[in-house]
DNA sequence: AGTATGTGTAAGTATTTGCTTACGCAAATT
DNA sequence: AATTTGCGTAAGCAAATACTTACACATACT
């Protein structure tokens, strides 16, 4: 990354590191060291991550001493939200399986990526 | 682009060229040059944009004579529409507590910050 | 038939992205 | 005081991305 100018919710949320990295500290607050835990790569990188994710708003560090706490506050996912809504009726009138989608979507067991890192 | 391997939703709608070249599909199906006209660049570059746009299903093109039209097929836009909701009650929850508590400082009744959500 | 039009695609390029390793520094622990 | 822990950030690199121009090739028009 260059880690410069960007700060789209768009481009933020178009990597599935970072996607995941949301899902993560919505389920519960960490640090950075626990959140990299998670992962198949190095702490950096899920630090590069999370500045871009702090950069556009979708997470908040809390410090607490030399931990750095990486808090969820997704309201900026209102831009998104607000775009789809926009296109939903388009697509609705002409999809009549959008439930279905739904249910499998929920139904996705969740995949352990990385076991063994430290 | 390299145009190959990428028919992630989530990428696709990251780019803002993207975003508007679905805006104009869906008011109007048009062919690739009416299209690359409202742009300020190249026809292969729309081309390009519109092929990323099929490949991940928001755009369908029907070719009469030589002439290609792109249609809007949002129902891919469901990826990411089910991926936000998943979070929007996280998100609203921190705004309907923001409001009770203003509501109960100020003492005030009825406001209208809620006006336009679901 | 010859030309114009609509389009895909290849090749080239500059920039951005996503990662790594290396290092530095402050807060905690010993 | 010395070491460990948690973390940011720089430098480097391969790959992806977003363009461009050049060209090929139908379909349509004359």
């Amino acid at each position: 990354m260059a880690y410069e100018a960007r700060r789209d919710v768009f481009q933020a949320i178009a990597d599935p590191t970072r996607r995941e990295i949301i899902g993560l500290v919505v389920k519960e607050p960490q640090n950075l060291n626990a959140l990299a835990g998670n992962f198949n790569m190095s702490r950096p990188a899920i630090s590069q991550h999370v500045k871009i994710l702090t950069e556009c708003g979708l997470i908040i560090i809390k410090q607490k001493g030399r931990e750095r706490y990486c808090e969820a506050k997704l309201d900026a996912l209102n831009e998104v939200s607000a775009w789809i809504e926009q296109y939903k009726q388009f697509w609705e009138q002409k999809l009549d399986a959008l439930e279905t989608y739904l249910e499998k979507i929920q139904q996705q067991p969740k995949t352990k990526k990385n076991a063994g890192r430290k």
